[in-house]
DNA sequence: TTTTTATTTCATTATTTACTGAAATTAAAG
DNA sequence: CTTTAATTTCAGTAAATAATGAAATAAAAA
C-alpha cells in the first residue's frame, strides 16, 4: 500500500518518537500504520508499505502484542494474519497507561518496599530514609490514581482533564466538610 | 564515597530504570545518588562514588541540567563545581513531568496540528482525517492538563491523587448545573 | 605571568539495540 | 501424506548509543 502524503507523514513521526515513548521505531511505525488504516492489514502488506524486513515486522507485531496494542484479526477467506489496533484514542491512551505504569512504575515500587523492609534500612541516615519513604508514597499514589483514572469512561475522563486544575476546589470543599 | 548497602542498590536500581525513563544509566545514577546524598557533591565524589569516568560524569551533569534536574551550588572555600538536586519529591515529579511533556508531547503535537493545515489533509479519508483531529484534541487537553497540574501545590495535588477516580462526581455536579 | 587545578570536548572504543536474510517451523491445501 | 504458503526464529550485521581517555580549554592560585 502506498500512504498518502499526510499519512506518511504521521507513520514516521510516530516511529521517530517511539525512541522517546519506549519502543522502537520499527514498533512505533507498524502502530501508526494500523492507527491511521483504520482496518486489519497482514504483515506482507505491513512489510511492503514500511520497506523494512519481513521479519521484523514479524518481531515488531509480536512486540505490540506484548504491549496489548494489537490484536489479530481472522479475514473470510484468507488464511494470513491480519492485525489491527484500535481506533478510539481513549483506548490507545489507556493501554499506554497501563504498560507503561508496569514498565516503568511497577518496578521500582516493588524496588522501594524492599529497600524499606530490608535489615540495611536502618543504618542509612534517617533522611534518606525519609526520602525513600516519601518517594515510594507519591510513586504507589500515583500508581493507584492512574489505575483509578483509566478505568472511568472516555467521557468522564474528558471532562475531568478539561476541568484541570479546577477539581482543587473539590478537593477544597471536600476537606473543609 | 561508599554507598551503604541501601543506597546502593537504590543508585544501581535508578540507573537501570533511566532506560525506560528515557535517560542512560549514568545519567539515572547520578541523579539517585545526589538524590539520596541529599547534598552537593562535586564531579570527582561523583566519579569516584560510581566508578565510571570522570568524562562521562561531565556529560551526565550537562544532561542533567538540560532536564533542570541539578544545579550547580558553590561551596564556601572549594573552587570546584558543586551540584545538588532537590530532595522534594514533589519538585522532582513536577520537573519530569514538565520535561517529559515537552519531549514526548508537544513534538507530535506540533506535527499533528501541521498535519490538519496542511493542503494534502483532503485526500486523506475522513476517518483517517478524523482520528488525526482525535488524536490532536486529546494530546492538546493532557498537555493543558499536565501544565496545570503542576501548578498545584503539592498539598494539593496529593489530595486530588489521593481522592482519584472520585473527581468524577464533581464532573457530574458540574454538567448537571 | 606561570603553575596548578578543574572542567570540557571529542575521537575512539565498547556496548547495546535494531534490523536483515536465511533456515526452521508451523499449518493449511491439495 | 506431500506440497505450498505463512510465520517465526536466530545468527550475523548494521546502526545507534554510551563510555572512555587523552588532549584542549578555562580559571583560580602562586
Amino acid at each position: 500500500m502506498e500512504l498518502k502524503p499526510v499519512a506518511k507523514k504521521f507513520v514516521l513521526h510516530w516511529g521517530e518518537m517511539g525512541t522517546t515513548w519506549g519502543v522502537n521505531r520499527t514498533v512505533a511505525q507498524i502502530h501508526a500504520l494500523l492507527f491511521i488504516a483504520g482496518r486489519p492489514m497482514n504483515a506482507d502488506e505491513i512489510t511492503e508499505t514500511l520497506g523494512v524486513a519481513r521479519s521484523n515486522v514479524s518481531m515488531s507485531l509480536k512486540e505490540l502484542s506484548n504491549w496489548n496494542l494489537i490484536r489479530s484479526m481472522p479475514l473470510m477467506g484468507d488464511r494470513r494474519d491480519h492485525y489491527e489496533t484500535t481506533t478510539d484514542v481513549w483506548e490507545l491512551f489507556r493501554t499506554v497507561v497501563r504498560e507503561r505504569k508496569s514498565r516503568e512504575f511497577d518496578p521500582t515500587i516493588e524496588v522501594l518496599r524492599d529497600c524499606l523492609k530490608s535489615g540495611d534500612i536502618a543504618s542509612e541516615d534517617k533522611a534518606a530514609q525519609m526520602r525513600i519513604k516519601e518517594t515510594l508514597a507519591l510513586m504507589e499514589a500515583l500508581s493507584s490514581w492512574a489505575s483509578e483514572m483509566i478505568r472511568l469512561e472516555p467521557e468522564t475522563m474528558m471532562k475531568v482533564i478539561k476541568m484541570g486544575a479546577k477539581v482543587q476546589q473539590f478537593v477544597r470543599s471536600k476537606s473543609d466538610s
